[in-house]
RNA sequence: GGGCGCUUAGCUCAGUUGGUUCAGAGCACCUCGUUUACACCGAGGGGGUCGGGGGUUCGAAUCCCUCAGCGCCCA
């Protein structure tokens, strides 16, 4: 077999998977002989394309689940996508304008006609993209928020919902989008990184039966024909006789009474505050708090509606109304003057409008109470937050949980299942089907004559959140009619096998930043439906950035493109160089060198793989140097595998990888197939080779779950493989004895060939060049199964014990063993190697000293427990040991 | 403004309950090397008074106080 020196990717990573999906090897069934294992996807947007995040989140769940699959687990990562009102709507209104096509021109339905054809097109990219990235979904679960089940499920836990008094309608602050007409959430607002520069207007009103004037000073001057009163810090003496007076609003000269409130800061502004509870959320709640008037001033297209009262302003766009008041009020003697302040001004996230806060009737998801247990889960870690830092933030939040506004101005989602067959605000049912709200709606309005058409269906449609957080159930089918209980709103135990079986799921891996959005209210959902958790654990990733910390982002453009990525460097590499750096909850600093390090490492594999498959196998045993290296090696393994393990158990995922990589680097590669590698031209024994094999089939297993690929294609070529035997679903290796004797040993063998090899480096001597070498030591038969090791790695020709001295060489010391190379005349420098040891005499002098310092001092023997005090002592005769060499040698030299 | 967290080698990070010369890893860097697994490599090497200051202790990267810088969440 000719293989290239060059691991390439691209010819085998396709083929391994094509295999896998074949073989079925990621279709999790209920299977009660196993421990089921299983992962739901954080579902991504069904508009998105695969990015560095979503590579890193991947690639850890991968990870997870291929361990959990190879240690006999039932394992079961489910896939899926999520549909995403605003992004998706936005993406299909964008395509239909390009098509020449206006939304309000379509109906509804010829509308999500038009959304489907493009979920059908587009939506899978990203769970294609998921494949290459050697991702092991069960794809057979693949799930959608808005399959018909799923889609069921959402609307059933609305009615349920509503029927036990968790959702309620209200007129509320939201935050308005102007541009895509609908209400967006807290989170979805965003704000500049840097605070922006914004003008802070000052004008004076006219107090009603004064000559006096009260000066305010706002931002929005657009928005004072909407004001209710001028608010002013009942501490601020300045104003104090103002108080329960009554201003006058300019133009229209509407009468607003001057109230007292602690929300204004005496230092802000002018320190009197307009009041507008119809357009600013802190506004809204001093309304509230003085019954002041709402004056909605501004309608949901942005422009300012007749309430305002002034003709010419009406229909003006909020912003050019800005402008051209500011103009008015100036002409009309009211402006005062500006001056700039920074603030924070709120944008959409998907359209980047500036939020309009607006008051709107709603429906709410009353939180407090619905989540009382799944506060208390996490701060018990009954579910257990990864890293822990973030069970704080999830404590903040859960003590100052707010009710979740649920509606969205959209048509793509699960319309709201409320139907309405009056025109009063409570004229309507909530129900699952209309025959059912029709039923409902008879009985509430004692009108049994109701039909179909009197009902009117609300217009708009549910966060998308609102499906999410159903997904560890919904994704087996928890909400189906044969176990869930509509009278108690619980999903029955024992109706349900998968869900029985693989609910909870083990572990949830996402982005912090989602930590509020999903994972709380997953949680939430879970004991409201299920009394259980939906998960154990929540390992939550960091963010991927740029070297310079800026978070990967199309729009920055500063983000490689995954799959080309993979292409190029193929997606072993990616994976782990994804995880090389990447400690839990620890941003990702991303570096393209990390994923050239793992292309290397795989290439280092591919390397090991030709050495060993390129031996030809025959002859005997060369006796001891083998059988060293592999109790040593053996020894090793075990002592890595319990290292990885204890990383796994505690989601260090970085550091198995880390511990793998030197594992198979450095202890494998660079030692031990050093010590075995037969001499150009020689066969290796038959013994040595199996095990090896062994060996190298254990490195693999233990390496599958990083890089499946290359792990894969090495096992079916090491061996015969019969149907079926492949590396994914083999046994995950044990953990097996250790053996300190030797290990011990061998770390003062390492030392010494890399004291050797230092030597020929520092000396210039060509590692081609045959050194003699003489030990002496109390202990020599400890060197006697490392002999011919010795020999190979460092090109020593003669090997031999010493009692004595032995003038003429050169040396070192390793604990109180002695060693001598012999030199040629002349080749020694007396005084460069009496330099040498006298500085390392004064380093271990000095380190006597400082142990000698702790063991004369009383307060340390006394209180220090006898562990440490026996260390100190070994120290001490190690050190005395080496010192009385080192003077040895000294004398010896001159 | 309120809350949380961070600061260890050029970079990214480990360092568990204070206790081995505990100051570590990977990468990067420097020197040497094309020896038939691998230059996507091998051998060797340099590099940090653990952000500053103070305190507790026999002993502090680790605990406490304080100052400085940075980040995140919420308002």
């Amino acid at each position: 077999m000719s293989l290239s020196t060059k691991y390439n990717p691209n010819e085998i990573e396709d083929k391994w998977y094509a295999h896998w999906m074949d073989k079925g090897y990621f279709h999790g069934k209920v299977n009660p002989q196993k421990e089921p294992y299983s992962i739901v996807i954080p579902p991504p947007n069904v508009t998105g394309v695969l990015h560095m995040g979503h590579m890193l989140n991947n690639t850890i769940q991968d990870v997870l689940i291929r361990k959990a699959r190879m240690e006999g687990k039932e394992a079961c990562w489910v896939p899926g996508t999520d549909h995403a009102s605003i992004a998706t709507e936005a993406k299909v209104v964008k395509m239909l304008r390009e098509k020449g096509i206006k939304k309000s021109d379509l109906s509804r339905e010829e509308f999500l006609t038009h959304a489907w054809e493009w979920k059908e097109k587009y939506g899978g990219i990203i769970l294609e993209q998921l494949k290459k990235l050697g991702a092991s979904c069960d794809w057979e679960r693949t799930a959608f928020t808005m399959d018909e089940g799923y889609h069921k499920a959402v609307l059933r836990v609305f009615v349920d919902l509503y029927n036990k008094g968790y959702i309620y309608r209200d007129l509320r602050m939201v935050n308005w989008d102007v541009e895509a007409q609908t209400t967006v959430s807290n989170e979805e607002v965003i704000y500049a990184d840097q605070d922006e520069v914004s003008k802070l207007y000052k004008f004076q009103y006219s107090i009603k039966d004064s000559d006096e004037k009260v000066i305010i000073a706002t931002q929005r001057p657009e928005t004072i024909l909407g004001d209710a009163a001028i608010a002013v810090n009942p501490k601020d003496e300045r104003f104090q006789h103002l108080i329960g007076k009554t201003a006058l609003v300019p133009f229209v000269n509407r009468e607003i009474p001057i109230i007292a409130d602690d929300y204004v800061e005496i230092e802000f502004g002018t320190g009197c505050l307009k009041v507008t509870p119809a357009h600013d959320p802190n506004d809204y709640e001093i309304g509230l708090r003085h019954n002041l008037e709402v004056i909605d001033t501004i309608g949901f297209d942005g422009a300012l509606n007749e309430n305002c009262g002034v003709p010419k302003y009406v229909g003006m766009e909020r912003f050019k109304a800005r402008k051209v008041m500011v103009k008015d009020l100036e002409e009309a003697g009211y402006y005062i003057g500006f001056e700039e302040f920074t603030t924070r001004i709120g944008r959409s996230e998907r359209t980047n409008t500036v939020i309009e806060p607006k008051l709107s009737l709603q429906w709410f998801i009353k939180m407090k109470e619905i989540s009382r247990t799944a506060h208390e889960v996490v701060m018990n870690d009954e579910v257990e937050i990864l890293p822990s830092k973030f069970k704080n933030t999830y404590n903040h939040w859960m003590e100052n949980v707010r009710d979740w506004c649920i509606s969205r101005q959209l048509w793509w989602g699960q319309q709201i299942p409320a139907y309405f067959y009056g025109e009063g605000e409570n004229d309507f049912v909530v129900a699952e089907t209309e025959e059912e709200a029709l039923a409902l709606a008879k009985e509430k309005s004692g009108n049994a004559q109701l039909t179909a058409n009197d009902l009117k269906q609300d217009e708009d449609v549910l966060d998308t959140w609102a499906s999410s957080w159903l997904f560890p159930m919904a994704v087996f089918n928890g909400f189906d009619d044969s176990c869930f209980d509509r009278e108690t709103g619980k999903i029955i135990k024992g109706k349900n096998a998968e869900l029985d079986y693989f609910y909870p799921t083990s572990t949830l891996v996402t982005a912090p930043e989602i930590l509020f959005f999903w994972v709380a209210r997953m949680i939430i959902a879970g004991y409201e439906y299920t009394d259980e958790k939906p998960f154990k654990h929540v390992y939550l990733t960091g963010i991927v950035r740029d070297k310079q910390r800026r978070k990967m982002s199309k729009s920055l453009g500063n983000s490689p493109d995954p799959v080309d990525l993979i292409k190029e460097l193929g997606a072993d590499a990616v994976r782990t160089g994804m995880l090389f750096s990447s400690p839990a909850g620890n941003d990702l600093l991303y570096d393209e060198k990390l994923v050239e390090q793992g292309r290397n490492f795989a290439n280092k594999v591919w390397n090991a793989f030709r050495l060993v498959k390129g031996w030809e196998v025959g002859g005997s045993s060369n006796g001891q140097e083998n059988q060293t290296a592999v109790r040593w090696f053996d020894s090793r393994f075990n002592a890595a595998l319990a290292e990885i393990e204890d990383h796994f158990s505690k989601f260090r995922i970085s550091d198995a990888l880390m511990t793998t990589y030197k594992l198979i680097w450095n202890d494998f590669c660079s030692w031990y197939l050093e010590m075995i590698k037969p001499a150009f031209g020689e066969p290796i024994d038959r013994a040595t080779y199996e095990v090896t094999l062994n060996f190298f089939e254990k490195i693999m297993k233990v390496l599958h779950p990083f890089m499946p690929f290359i792990t894969e294609e090495i096992w079916s070529n090491l061996r015969e493989r019969a149907e079926g035997q492949d590396i994914i679903v083999s046994m995950w290796p044990i953990i097996g004895g250790a053996d300190e004797a030797l290990n011990k040993q061998s770390e003062i063998v390492f030392e010494l060939v890399s004291n050797l090899r230092n030597l020929r480096s520092s000396k210039g001597i060509s590692p081609k060049k045959a050194l003699d070498l003489a030990i002496k030591s109390e202990n020599t038969e400890a060197y006697e199964p490392f002999i011919n090791i010795i020999k190979k790695l460092a090109n020593i020709d003669q090997l031999t014990y010493t009692d004595e001295k032995v003038n003429g060489t050169l040396g070192f010391v390793i604990k109180s063993d002695e060693f001598f190379i012999p030199m040629e005349e002349g080749a020694i420098d007396v005084e460069a190697e009496k330099a040498e040891i006298l500085k390392e005499l004064e380093y271990a002098k000095g380190f006597l000293n400082s142990v000698m310092k702790k063991l004369s001092n009383e307060r340390f023997v006394a209180g220090a427990p006898e562990q440490v005090i026996a260390k100190e002592k070994a120290k001490q005769a190690d050190a005395e040991a080496k010192i009385k060499v080192l003077e040895e040698k000294l004398t010896g030299l001159s």
